[in-house]
DNA sequence: ATTTTTCATTCACCTATGTGAATAAATATA
DNA sequence: TATATTTATTCACATAGGTGAATGAAAAAT
């Protein structure tokens, strides 16, 4: 449970008793590879904190799965929209190795704010944090080609190729596996 | 006025002495064409609310204007992240016909919601608005040709054409407005 | 009303990325 | 270890969209 802990104290400034009363809302759930965290057409009504492994974020287009975000160690995992609008989710959520997270109910965290507002800031943060990611990759998608694109991902995410394998990176860029194969040729 | 008051009533189900409350907080703002809501390298903490007019909004990239969103009679406009974060905005936020808008400075916002917390409803909305967009932006943007984001656009917004010179649609497809020319030529 | 400027269309040609096949390399399974 | 499966690379060719120029239409300025 080190992680979380130091995520929250570094982060947000709670104290020793905060966290304790935060971290008590929280369940451990732990995850074989491929299993699914949501999928779609479920509503999600739980935000969760990545302690071991990674997730991948994907439609279905045409037979074809379609990455649109990966979730990594000390990353959150939820699926905002549906969880914000009460909607089902059109995305599906699975974990590509064995992986283990904090987990939360919504409405907990919801009483919770209630008892204890700095909580709040959590959930501003989630907000802003989802956005901006979701606002950055619409601006790289105009404002970028798929060498561009690649990158400004090995920029972000330097070990992305020991995380991910790399068809699931193509994918993520919008582009075929062949196609970064060539950029990366060319590089 | 109206139509502000009516969409807090439909949308929200404030009552009469609320919705005074909430426009009471409002300014009127107008603007001439080619004004700025928002300048890059600004802080946005307004919102506000069109009740007559259009708005664009864009970042210069290698002296070119590329368009991210428009806004028109009845949408909010403000730029969420900046806001939420007290950031710099990266976007350029104007008019393109002589407009006017109901203004509302944040901090306003935010002791209103202390007094009268279904006002938290409003912001809550708006995240969810403004994230859901980005979102379908970038799903958009992933999933589909330049011809299928124009459909995807027609559909959206059908009289497209009526609000919005055709090379703005074009920017905002992230195409050159030559190709635009050519896909409505062969549709 | 005339002139100037901006915008939309078309064209010929160019470049980035997609497609499908062949092969090699890596990984999982027996 | 041997075999089967999955993943990455390379190639030849196809297609979508970019580029720059020419032209006409529309809108703005005089």
């Amino acid at each position: 449970m080190k992680k979380f802990n130091i995520y929250l104290q570094n982060k947000f400034d709670f104290s020793e008793n905060e966290i304790q009363r935060i971290m008590d809302c929280f369940s451990v759930k732990t995850f074989k590879k491929k299993e699914f965290f949501l999928k779609e057409g479920q509503y999600c009504r739980n935000v969760g904190f990545i302690k071991k492994g990674s997730f991948l974020y994907y439609q279905i287009v045409e037979g074809e799965e379609k990455v649109c975000d990966f979730a990594f160690e000390n990353d959150w995992i939820t699926h905002y929209k549906s969880l914000l609008s009460n909607t089902p989710s059109e995305m599906n959520i699975r974990s590509f190795q064995d992986s283990e997270i904090l987990l939360m109910d919504m409405s907990k965290m919801e009483s919770l704010s209630q008892k204890l507002p700095k909580v709040n800031s959590i959930r501003t943060t989630m907000a802003e944090e989802y956005f901006t990611k979701s606002a950055q990759r619409a601006t790289n998608l105009t404002l970028l080609n798929a060498k561009g694109r690649y990158m400004a991902l090995l920029k972000d995410i330097p070990d992305i190729h020991q995380k991910v394998p790399q068809y699931h990176i193509a994918s993520f860029l919008g582009i075929k596996p062949q196609s970064l194969s060539r950029i990366r040729a060319e590089k």
